[in-house]
DNA sequence: CTGAAAGCGCTTACAG
DNA sequence: CTGAAAGCGCTTACAG
């Protein structure tokens, strides 16, 4: 049993098998060159104490530490999904996770503080880390994937066609017969929500459909950012007869205002959005969006970053998955078309 | 800029500002007593260099870290509202957060692996830790707060009222008129588990409703595994009228099943679940359940732990939080009563 | 087969 | 005001 108080150390064990430390790591770590006696005794000591090497004292010691590290400053329904899909790939391969989340969310190192983290993690702890949606570029000593990169960004990265999937939604909208479409966009910088505007812009003007700007809300990917500013959208005289948000959380806000306001979706305004996320599927109507299996893009990133630690990546640097049109209930022909 | 190499330490730093690393550690942490000279000297080798402390090196030293550590085994809807209460509880409160997740998840360390972590973690790398629906009883050098233990842990814990709330489901099912309830257990061990399964045996007997011990299904939280249950408990002729499943994952998982099989909810079969996680007020029909607010879980459980942690934690040692019954449209009167 | 010693990157008394 | 030295818990050549 471990002791109450302090952690149980090497030198406890070492102490009461009565050797050296140098001889207990050996054990602990499968070396040879150990006589099974000693073997049996510290295997017994370890036991007693209830013992478990320190993992910040083997990871500073070492080089490799099979840890692979993830940092993000959000949990959201795309966070989870994103997990599901490291853990998938990291299943099996040796490799741990730790994901690094600070508490000063809204604080003062709110920016650039993925970047902190990753420095202060890798080197030692971890052998590679990848990075969620950060709010810059990152830069590490060690391998580093990035998912969902500010735009330009150069390291290795994995994100979603969102310039095809974008477009695939406006040109569903438009031919539906909807001129004018809202567009909520995503956390400014990010590649993600650039490429998704830009998918809405091209999409209009290939089909001669000029661009009303009163119509473009600035989002941030965050659910809540939607809210005031679906709103703004559908009190105007004026109002969009659809919607395009870049993400579903915002979408599926975006569903409730309309339903506070009174307007029928999709009767009165067709909703889109960005991901498909769980809820989607499930929201009534169902959400018409653009799946980037999320999953899928945490999958690739650990994969990647797991090559790259090991030496061995062959891929591009940037991995680009494809996207796909969802459609569901939540869009359908204007009422009237203009 | 950082050297593309190795990451920078605390020694190139005392090196290009000519000073000690000693001198260099009191500018990093702002103790008093450097000449204000020697400050900037420091603080622009540290700038030049991209310097950021080495968490591992740091906490290995000092005896006090910041650093929260969290374990699961999992990453679903339920880990994912638990954890944004953990952020919560956390944010400005000058704590980080590690979460550790191991990747054997089906490996030889399955049973009992978060003790292992939670060994490896404490006493140097984290202040204390929270363990979330371990598979086993842990314990720690440091404080360590349990979100839904095992049935007879005495560890400091928070769970919600699993009693109660599924108390509260049945006798909601058994006013409708329903008698042949089915029940998906949860994972066997957990407090929770037995506690809902209690529940639904005490209504049952309180209600006077003689129980068929066919009629309970053994799941395991996760709703993959309560299809194949969800699906040998319809195939019966003698099929329940309605079920209760331990979960929502689960019950949104037979209300899939269901849906599969032809039956419609709640005209044949009626379904409820437990925790009501955000897909459940989504889902079509609504799902009926029991909210335990999985956030506020996480929230008291990093509120406790910090308290355990300042040692100044005046509260009970386990934490019981009330459930609300949620009735939405998967639960309607038995087609045909008895 | 085993141990003493050095060192991973820091922090903290202890001298000066 | 500043530095040399010890030490946090490990691992790994290097001797023996």
């Amino acid at each position: 049993m471990a002791k109450g108080g302090a952690p149980v150390t090497m030198s406890d064990v070492a102490q009461l098998a009565g050797v050296s430390t140098a001889t207990v790591s050996r054990v602990v770590n499968g070396r040879y060159g150990v006589s099974a006696s000693t073997v049996t005794h510290v295997r017994l000591a370890i036991e007693r104490l209830g013992y478990e090497p320190s993992l910040v004292a083997t990871s500073l010691r070492r080089s490799r530490t099979n840890v692979l590290g993830l940092v993000t400053h959000t949990f959201q329904s795309y966070t989870a999904e994103v997990l599901k899909g490291v853990m998938d790939a990291l299943s099996q391969s040796g490799f741990d996770l730790i994901i690094y989340a600070n508490s000063d969310l809204y604080g003062t190192y709110s920016d650039g503080w993925e970047q902190r983290h990753l420095a202060r993690l890798s080197g030692t702890l971890t052998d590679g880390c990848i990075a969620v949606t950060p709010s810059g570029e990152v830069r590490s000593g060690t391998p580093i994937v990035v998912i969902d990169p500010v735009k330009g960004s150069t390291v290795p990265s994995v994100t979603a066609d969102n310039f095809a999937g974008a477009t695939a939604v406006v040109e569903h909208l438009l031919g539906l017969g909807h001129r004018r479409i809202g567009f909520i966009a995503g956390r400014a910088g990010l590649e993600a929500a650039w490429s998704r505007e830009e998918g809405y812009r091209r999409a209009l003007a290939k089909a001669g459909v000029s661009l009303d700007p009163r119509l473009i809300a600035r989002g941030s990917f965050n659910p809540e950012s939607a809210a005031p500013l679906a709103r703004a959208l559908l009190d105007r005289v004026d109002r969009p007869t659809a919607i395009f948000a870049a993400s579903d959380g915002m979408a599926l806000k975006t569903l409730e205002v309309a339903k506070d306001l009174g307007l029928s979706v999709p009767g009165d305004l067709s909703v889109a959005g960005f991901d498909n996320i769980p809820e989607s599927a499930l929201a009534e109507p169902g959400l018409t969006t653009v799946d980037q299996s999320m999953d899928r893009l945490g999958y690739e990133a650990a994969r990647m970053l797991k090559s790259l630690v090991r030496g061995d990546w062959e891929g591009p640097g940037q991995i680009v998955l494809p996207t796909r049109l969802v459609v569901r209930g939540s869009t359908a022909v204007p009422k009237t078309s203009p």
